[in-house]
Order: structure tokens, then sequence, then C-alpha cells
DNA sequence: TTTCTTTATGTCAGATATGGTATACTGACG
DNA sequence: CGTCAGTATACCATATCTGACATAAAGAAA
């Protein structure tokens, strides 16, 4: 992706949680985007199902609790790398982070 | 994952195809290496499929002929974003990527 | 209300990734 | 042998990501 266009998702601050927020993207983009979205949504809900408080899981990652939140919220200074680190040390496995990938993306706006 | 444990990865290069050079990481950080790993040789294969060769593909990525060949060999200095983004451009789509991650990792040594 | 717990947001210095360039290697074809 | 297309490797300046910290906001329970 050229910086013009990272800039254009910037702008949007891609936090969005359905489709239409996607629109005027290319499909890679909006793949790309689609992709951040399911993985910080399965970290909130497997943290959760963990019974686990962001500072708990930032102490498992070796980090802060300010960056979990921003896992949480895919907020665009999170690389997919982070986003997959944090699923693995929540025990995922490579079959769940293909789960992850193929399913849909929840609705986060009711 | 902390510094001192991706230096211990870096230091073993990390560029390995069996499963034999994994021993000694966490299930972790081996499931995260077996990632990049199918995720490189996944770039490789759908490169040759769309009879591109590295230049081409550079291309496409607004990127250079190093940086794709440092993708293939999931050289340490390449991100999960990129080998992503990589694959995105290739024309993969999510049920491809959620394929490629739960497929069993090649073996790049006879 | 106040207090406590949890999560969100902003900032920044240091760490890591990136594209670009140069150069080297490899195999195929004369 | 030499030449060429394709790929690999090394280096660097700049861009981006990261953890840490401060602080705000939201929610629960009194």
């Amino acid at each position: 992706m050229d910086k013009e266009k990272k800039e254009r998702l910037e702008a949007k601050g891609w936090k969005v949680g359905s489709a239409e927020e996607l629109l005027g993207l290319t499909p890679e983009e909006a793949a790309y985007v689609e992709l951040r979205l399911k993985l910080s949504e399965a970290v909130r809900q497997l943290r959760k199902e963990r019974h686990l408080t962001q500072v708990q899981l930032a102490e498992l990652l070796h980090s802060s609790q300010s960056r979990v939140a921003k896992v949480e919220s895919a907020d665009e200074s999170v690389s997919l790398d982070l986003l997959v680190r944090t699923l693995l040390a929540l025990g995922a496995s490579a079959q769940d982070l293909a789960t992850v990938i193929s399913a849909p993306l929840a609705r986060a706006i009711a």
C-alpha cells in the first residue's frame, strides 16, 4: 500500500465497525482493514473468555495496558504482528486464527 | 514476545523449513515462526502461479525486488503486515489466508 | 456524592520495518 | 568462456511501531 492511500485510510480512522465506511477502498485495502478488525475483536473476546483484564493481558505480553486497549480498538498504531502475537499469547492456535480470519466481521455498531 | 526471546529467535535465523529447528521455542513462538513461513511460502507459490517475477510483484507493491526476496524468505526484517499485504496484492482473499494459515508447513528441506 | 476498578486517549523516545540502492549469486542460452 | 534474466544479500536514511507513562473517562458499588 502506498503512502498516499495509507494516509487516506488513517484519515478515516478505520475504527469503523460496518462495511459502509469501507467504501472507496480497493478490495485489498478493504480486506486488510477487515482483517485487522476481525483480529482485534477476537482479542477482546478471547481475553474476556479467559477472564483477564487489559492489565493482566499486558503482563502476558510484556507490554502495557494502553497498548492492549489500542490493540482491541485496532488503533492505527498497532501492527498486524502485534494483533497476531496477542492472540497467540492468549492461547489461540493456527486453526483459531484461520477461523477468525474467515469469519464474518461482527457488527461493532448495534 | 520480549526482546530477549526475539533475539534468541533472530540468532537462529528462523529461515528454517522443518520443525526440528523450532525446538526450544514456546508454543506461541513456534506458532509465530511457522505462520511467517507459511505466508512466505504462499507468496512465492502465488507469485509463480501468476507468472510474475519478483520485480513485477515489487511494482504491484510499490516496493523493491530486494524486499520481495526477503518476503519470500521470511527474512527477519519483514513484518507480518508486509507478508499479508503482499498476499492480498496477489489477489488472495480472506479465505485464502485462512487456508494458508491452517495448512501444514511445506517441507522446504527435502 | 466519593472511591475503586477498568478501559480509553495522548504523547514521546527508543526500537524496528521500509524502500531504495548497490552488488553478488545462480541458472540458462549461446 | 560471456551475457543476460532472475533472485539473493548488505547497507542505510527515513518511516513506522512499540512500551511506558500520564491522564481522562466510564462503570460499579457504596
